[in-house]
DNA sequence: AGCACGCCGACT
DNA sequence: GTCGGCGTGCTC
């Protein structure tokens, strides 16, 4: 060592290992060889030893430190894999809390978060930087339209949380380019954030919701500051789109459920389109939804958020009535025509097919100028239990879960807590007859098309969605949510299927519905007729009002009688019958401070293969304790558990895992259907 | 996951 | 007396 060379200090690095092992859910400490000092920063990729010299583990830097916490030797970091800070200390934050709330690992909502690195776009990435051309400064003071002057400005410039009712309309952007006004009004939003000097995250459900997103954005921001980032393009892409992101000048980075993680610096707003649709649940371990994810990012960057839809669902409803968030509605107030109907289908059967006489007249008129919308039910519903008498859907009588049953001889159960329902009555009318309900597979689009002959039909679902359609007469059949956008929106709208999609057995069925008729009769043209046949009573009338938030709102005692979502959290909890009661009896039975909140548990009931499911109600003040506690029964549970067994035919040594130890999920909604 | 440590049966 | 079986536990 030459004079010159000062001392230097120990330098360790934190390191997140890449690994889905719940017992290896925590920081190592490693030391920085003197060589990799420069690299060795926050953020990134790193290839590590792990117990033993010759394994190599990857992970990533989350900080470094000089000062010593493990007590025992430090192995050194043997490879920074790239210099680029992919794991971006904000990211990093938002994965621990996610993942503390869900009983998860970081690992996995950081697999969520940060795409898998691609070279050669990372070069070619780090090239471009070198070349130093930042973009031109986005001169323009956009504000956004339709909310009274200037609301929703101040609303994004202090940071607020918002629950915006979307203005029920189209809009055409650019010449012949038409959208949902909702995709202006987040694009207006987002270019808002841009002018001030901040990036805006905009995550949707789906594609279709995405093309009029960027349609939306393209006239009002520089397209070099659009940023796409959606889990389903390709790997290379989506890479590219991430590093950008990583750029210090700000986007808009627009994509679907994972965009909630983009590594955005300098966050100004996230903005989240309908909130319910099921396509923001992550089906990915630990199972956290968009909703879920940008409320905890809010709290921890502080920029502005919000939640905008046409129907409102309970758990927004929830969090603007203990004021967490605030709710703003269209200024003017923008009102579409709803004509719900009772009238029975025509007798005519061959001529009207299945379809009331006031919405034929209806269709019959709006096709001589334009396009008419017709949404119908998805084919297929699963049978249900209904009393035989009313067809009222059974209930379970202790928890008001589903019933169902076995066999055809058995007597029905309760999905979610178990209870033989033996001596069973229909709530409603008292009958004890109870019987299998199946729900017939929805219409065909041909089956409606005889109904109008003559008339151009384009039929838009799963298989062969159709984005948009031209301003021509033409009978668009469309499975909800499938419904293509009208250039100058549809001359009218039915609503043909709303008896058989509420028949559907699921505690949210009601709000479900709400939300695919709202965004069907929000593609309608000013004033035109939007005909929803069937539906009457509480749900019909916050149609025609227009105020599907009063529906949300009048939901919600009932669930906190019931102690159903959202009023409480639920989380269910799968696996071996002794593990599954270990973890149940491990709960906390009390909460410091909240005295008042309650914790309970259904089940366990039967989940197949030798496994059980229990689920666990709570209150909002248990969810850090329940939390915690399943974390630590996922620990306890996952080490030390592979199994070695001789087979005794061939003498052969199977090493075989038991299906999964123990599996928390919280606040799936899809159990209470 | 892997891999090392450690405590009981059949062998030079 | 040991060699090695795989249950248990740890990984900076």
């Amino acid at each position: 060592m030459t004079a010159q060379t000062a001392p230097e200090q120990l330098l360790i690095a934190r390191v997140m290992l890449e690994s889905p092992l719940p017992q290896l859910d925590r920081l190592f400490d490693y030391a920085v060889p003197t060589a990799l000092r420069e690299q060795a920063r926050p953020g990134v990729r790193v290839k590590i030893p792990l117990r033993s010299a010759g394994r190599i583990a990857r992970g990533y830097i989350v900080e470094t430190t000089e000062a010593v916490e493990y007590s025992g030797t430090l192995s050194e970091i043997d490879e920074v894999t790239s210099s680029v800070p992919v794991l971006t200390p904000a990211v990093w934050n938002l994965a621990r809390r996610v993942s503390e709330r869900a009983a998860g690992s970081a690992s996995d909502v950081v697999r969520l978060a940060v795409p898998p690195r691609q070279v050669r776009v990372e070069k070619a990435w780090q090239l471009e930087q070198q070349s130093e051309n930042s973009p031109a400064e986005y001169r323009a003071n956009p504000t956004v339209t339709g909310y009274g002057e200037r609301v929703i400005d101040s609303a994004l410039d202090t940071g607020r949380r918002v629950a915006l009712a979307a203005i029920p309309a189209v809009h055409e952007v650019s010449p012949g380019v038409w959208v949902g006004r909702w995709a202006v009004t987040l694009a207006e939003a987002a270019a808002r954030t841009l002018a001030s000097g901040r990036s805006a995250i905009v995550a949707v459900p789906d594609y279709r919701d995405q093309q009029q997103l960027i349609e939306a954005l393209a006239v009002l921001v520089p397209l070099d500051r659009i940023s796409q980032l959606d889990a389903r393009q390709p790997n290379a892409d989506r890479y590219r789109a991430f590093l950008r992101c990583l750029e210090a000048a700000p986007r808009v980075i627009v994509g679907n459920r994972s965009v909630v993680y983009a590594p955005a610096e300098n966050l100004g707003l996230i903005a989240v389109w309908d909130d319910a649709d099921p396509l923001h649940n992550e089906p990915l371990s630990p199972y956290v939804s968009t909703r879920d994810v940008a409320l905890v990012r809010q709290e921890q960057s502080g920029c502005a958020l919000l939640f905008a839809s046409h129907s409102r669902s309970t758990w927004l409803e929830r969090l603007v009535e203990i004021g967490y968030v605030a709710p703003y509605t269209p200024d003017p107030a923008v009102l579409p025509h709803v004509v719900p109907t009772a009238d029975q289908p025509g007798a005519d059967a061959a001529a009207h097919a299945r379809i009331p006489s006031t919405a034929w007249n209806t269709a019959r008129r709006a096709l001589e100028v334009g396009p008419v919308l017709v949404q119908v039910a998805r084919p297929g519903y699963a049978p249900v239990l209904a009393c035989q008498d009313c067809r009222t859907p059974a209930r379970c009588r202790v928890c008001e879960g589903t019933l169902r049953i076995g066999g055809a001889r058995q007597t029905p159960s309760c999905e979610l807590c178990g209870a033989i329902a033996a001596d069973w009555h229909c709530r409603h009318c008292e009958s004890t007859r109870i019987r299998l309900v199946t729900a017939g597979t929805g219409r065909t689009a041909e089956e409606l098309g005889r109904a109008f002959p003559g008339t151009r039909i384009i039929v838009s679902d799963g298989e062969r969605p159709h984005l948009t359609v031209d301003a021509r007469p033409a009978l668009v059949v469309a499975t909800r949510g499938a419904e293509p956008v009208a250039a100058g929106g549809y001359r009218a709208v039915l609503l043909l299927d709303g008896e058989r999609m509420l028949a559907r057995e699921s505690l949210t069925v009601a709000e479900d519905c709400l939300r695919w008729w709202s965004n069907a009769i929000a593609l309608a043209a000013p004033r035109a007729p939007a005909i929803i046949v069937g539906v009457g009573g509480a749900l019909a009338r916050s149609l025609v009002t227009w105020s599907q938030h009063r529906f949300a709102a009048a939901e919600l005692p009932d669930r906190r009688t019931l102690r159903f979502p959202p009023m409480v959290r639920l989380a269910t909890v799968t696996g071996r019958p002794e593990t599954v009661e270990q973890a149940i009896s491990s709960l906390p039975d009390s909460v410091e401070g909240h005295e008042s909140a309650t914790i309970d548990v259904l089940g366990p009931v039967d989940a197949g293969d030798g496994l059980v499911r229990a689920t666990i109600r709570f209150d909002y003040a248990f969810g850090a304790e329940v939390a915690r506690s399943l974390r630590s029964s996922i620990i306890r549970n996952s080490t030390g558990r592979t199994k070695r067994q001789t087979s005794k035919a061939t003498g052969t040594k199977t090493s075989f895992r038991p299906p999964p130890v123990l599996r928390v999920r919280f606040d799936d909604t899809e159990i209470l259907e």
